[in-house]
DNA sequence: TTAAAATATGAACATATGCTAATATAAGCA
DNA sequence: TGCTTATATTAGCATATGTTCATATTTTAA
């Protein structure tokens, strides 16, 4: 057996303190009903704060703040239109795994 | 077209409660340092609750508590041999999607 | 430049969460 | 039975989280 070159694995058992906090922070984003919500809205396509509050029944306010969580995880990405901002979503592999899980809690 | 007998669509653009519950406390668990160390702990084979303190260098009272949390969700199970408790994960497509999201974010 | 529309921000609040120490339970064994 | 080991439970605490109200910012257009 030799050493990759790519890679040394001092602790193969371990998560490092970045994995961790990354994997979390994805995780936790997914955890809580009003995202999951925002981001199930945003599956096929754009929506403005605006109609994403109207739609979910939801005050701008709260959209707004989970909006700007969404986005620090680029999670979301919005486009400017004038005074309004369309936000949609920016990352294949979550949605992907919130598909996959609605699927899964669905039967 | 006709209507499926299984299943009656109202609103396809809205979760249900149940669901939007069940798959936000799925997330809720693996948005956990503590928690994802441990199902990473229990990737490839069983521990003990004392084991997995070790280990991960936590309070017994922490892993069992987490342990706790974990199995009411069925994301875990235990085997008893005398004083002793094995907990292995029981929950192959959430183990399949925190290893997903490992590797993701390992780049 | 001033008003209107859309969105963002900050502060306050209630609730949720995670860890810890102390103690309770449960099982095995002398 | 009484002791030991392993685990679970309870209560308390500090911090994190999510929502709301009030207000600030930003952009556009008259």
């Amino acid at each position: 057996m030799e050493e990759s070159s790519e890679e040394v694995f001092t602790d193969n058992d371990n998560l490092d303190e970045e994995t961790l906090f990354i994997v979390s922070q994805t995780f936790k984003a997914l955890g809580d009903p009003t995202r999951i919500r925002i981001l199930h809205l945003l599956f096929n396509k754009e929506y403005s704060v605006n109609e994403i509050a109207e739609k979910l029944q939801l005050k701008q306010s709260t959209v707004s703040h989970q909006l700007r969580f969404l986005k620090n995880l680029r999670l979301v990405k919005y486009r400017r239109a004038g005074t309004t901002l369309f936000y949609s979503h920016d990352d294949q592999h979550v949605i992907g795994i919130l598909k996959q899980t609605i699927e899964h809690a669905l039967h």
